[in-house]
DNA sequence: TGATTTTAGTTTACATGTAAATTAGATGTC
DNA sequence: GACATCTAATTTACATGTAAACTAAAATCA
């Protein structure tokens, strides 16, 4: 490799870079407890609900219930939750956590760590601004795909 | 579903829904082109300077050589690009555009699209100030994450 | 020059995401 | 009650990403 070719700037790539920047350093952090950070979002979940049925798990994590369905297996073989008949509703599947996965729920404050170092060099200022901003650019997005 | 479990705000995961929303707009973009972000993206690098090869492709992407190997397979079968030896080092690839692909370079302009959607709401001083934010963010976690 | 180390690319094994088809169980309407 | 429709979850087929092993060729060096 020589040269460095140049290219505008994809507020898009931006982004994307970014977010797996993020992403590499959770799953950074995770990996000595044996998590992916798929897994720990929906750990996340149930550890603030436990006993959350798939398509509840979907809402709150974006995952689509495929993904989690699958997902779900590979936690359950690896002894962090479990699944549950539902009583009323034969078609639902409640999904409880194990003791093992409990036991990981100090993890919870994992984001933490990412928010430090995504904020380490903003100013309280921009900080403040950051939130509000790309909140407003998600809503601009999903409403050109999918919810308009 | 019956209620909306909220959570602490977490920028990793904002960014990630934001980035993942912003891919599946440039999806949508592509779709009726039957092209991929991903082949997008390694088209979009040779659209501005043909023949690099598999290492240069992999600066330029930011995609691993071992993903990008298989990617290029798909898309010399779907005739968009053609590998080629290099004289002076036989260990190296180079890939150049074949007509098909050289003729959707009008792509190149996607970008622009998906741009303008994730700045359609803000400020013109907002949008001034986003992109420095975003990058000073990008060094703070890429140097906590393999190049520190 | 011959042995060792690097480098470029590929391959393999696996985790994850999407879309579309499938299954089984609710619901609604006549 | 019977048939049509909707819903929850799963399964399947496929694209993509990572890490690690592998191959072949170049570069280093003793």
């Amino acid at each position: 490799m020589t040269e460095t070719i140049s290219y505008l700037p994809s507020m898009g790539r931006l982004l994307n870079t970014l977010s797996e920047a993020a992403c590499s350093l959770a799953e950074d952090y995770l990996r000595p407890h044996d998590l992916s950070l798929a897994q720990w979002v929906v750990l996340s979940a149930l550890w603030r609900h436990d006993g959350l049925s798939v398509s509840e798990l979907s809402d709150y994590s974006g995952k689509k219930t495929a993904a989690l369905s699958r997902l779900l297996d590979r936690m359950e073989s690896k002894g962090l939750v479990r699944r549950s008949a539902v009583e009323d509703d034969k078609r639902s599947v409640k999904i409880h956590l194990t003791e093992k996965g409990q036991g990981l729920s100090h993890l919870i404050d994992m984001y933490r760590y990412v928010n430090g170092i995504l904020l380490t060099d903003l100013t309280e200022e921009e900080q403040k601004m950051l939130l509000p901003m790309l909140e407003r650019m998600l809503q601009s997005v999903q409403t050109k795909h999918g919810k308009p």
